[in-house]
DNA sequence: AAGCGTCCCAACCGCTTATGA
DNA sequence: CTCATAAGCGGTTGGGACGCT
């Protein structure tokens, strides 16, 4: 038995809206406003619509302030960098932009803006002798090599120098490879380095499936500043401190402190180090901080799922927020 | 002008989340 | 706490617009 219809569908219209239409609507919520039930709206406004419709209309096209037309480039900068961070979450990314629709910056996005960052981001050609600037095919193949971030002696294009000084001082593999996922799943960050984990000593899906059957795996909460502070607020010690304290969730267990496991990019020995600790890897947010403590505290199981999936059964990376620079540099060393 | 392919976006679908009884 | 209902949200798609041959 599938899912109820939330309306009778023989006896709305669908399709697109009429001026007519628009205009019973727009007359009806600027006079009465929506009553906070947009499932009965349509029938007081006289509209044979149903009410999902409605309210989509409204929100998408005939609220006052909406801004329709090109994007500038200073929206450009901010959907890009926000949705390197935060992956596809439309509504949130909306927020920031005064006047743009969730639906609209979608659309753009998926029809234009992934194209033009994509093209932005095209490795340069076989014969280049400088390509410093480094690009997503560029790490496949050269692991373990640290990622110095002052030797970048190429040209960007106008593209991403807009983003660089949109806040970030470089765009790391990582992050490209973020930016042009266009995977469905909640972080395309995650799915760029499952992809990359195979041929990733530290991150190979090999190692890690071999080591992830059982329930305590070791974990690294791979973050820095408030990140770590509110993990090990999560812990039963009360210092405050993180380095080297157990954290509980979920049966799994933080082994050391990021900087702890930090090694010097140039001392690759560390990362055998690493290997043997760490079963699994976290990059957490603040957010998702908050995250665990609530549910710790509210004794709830929600909500490492969704935003945050299944901690009980993959290697789990989120999104990169707030002190994100950071975090990434750091995760790079071991990217490579 | 006709036919075809591609692009674009408004609208839809159905899942998740919030809310209230 | 559970359940029902509505709103919110993001992925997908139908079909018109446009460009090319």
């Amino acid at each position: 038995m599938g899912r109820a219809p939330c309306c009778d569908k023989s006896n709305v219209k669908r399709g697109p809206w009429s001026p007519e239409e628009d205009g019973k609507l727009k007359e009806y919520i600027e006079k009465c406003g929506t009553g906070g039930n947009w499932i009965s709206l349509p029938q007081k406004a006289g509209l044979k619509r149903c009410g999902k419709s409605c309210r989509l209309r409204w929100l998408n096209y005939l609220r006052p302030n909406i801004k329709h037309g090109e994007f500038t480039d200073e929206e450009d900068n901010i959907i890009c960098t926000l949705f390197a961070t935060i992956g596809s979450r439309w509504s949130i990314i909306a927020a920031q932009l005064p006047g743009r629709t969730d639906n609209d910056i979608k659309n753009y996005w998926n029809t234009k803006l992934k194209k033009k960052l994509m093209m932005s981001m095209a490795p340069p050609p076989p014969s280049s002798h400088s390509h410093h600037f480094p690009s997503y095919h560029h790490h496949q193949t050269s692991h373990l090599q640290s990622y110095n971030t002052t030797t970048t002696t190429t040209t960007p294009s106008p593209f991403i120098k807009s983003l660089t000084s949109s806040g970030f001082d470089m765009i790391s593999p990582l992050l490209q490879s973020n930016l042009m996922g266009t995977t469905t799943t909640n972080s395309s960050l995650f799915q760029a380095l499952q992809e990359d984990g195979n041929n990733n000593p530290f991150l190979s899906n090999k190692h890690y499936n071999n080591n992830n059957n059982n329930n305590n795996s070791n974990l690294l909460v791979f973050g820095s500043g408030s990140h770590e502070a509110a993990a090990a607020s999560c812990s039963s010690n009360s210092d405050g401190s993180f380095g080297g304290q157990q954290l509980s969730y979920g049966g799994y267990q933080t082994v050391a402190t990021t900087t702890q496991l930090m090694p010097d990019p140039h001392h690759h020995h560390h990362h055998q180090n690493l290997e043997e600790q760490v079963k699994q890897l976290i990059v957490m947010p603040s957010t998702s901080c908050d995250d665990i403590i609530s549910s710790s505290s509210n004794n709830k199981k929600k909500n490492c799922s969704g935003e945050y999936p299944d901690i009980n059964n993959t290697l789990l990376i989120s999104s990169v927020v707030d002190d994100n620079k950071a975090v990434q540099e750091k995760l790079m060393y071991y990217y490579y």
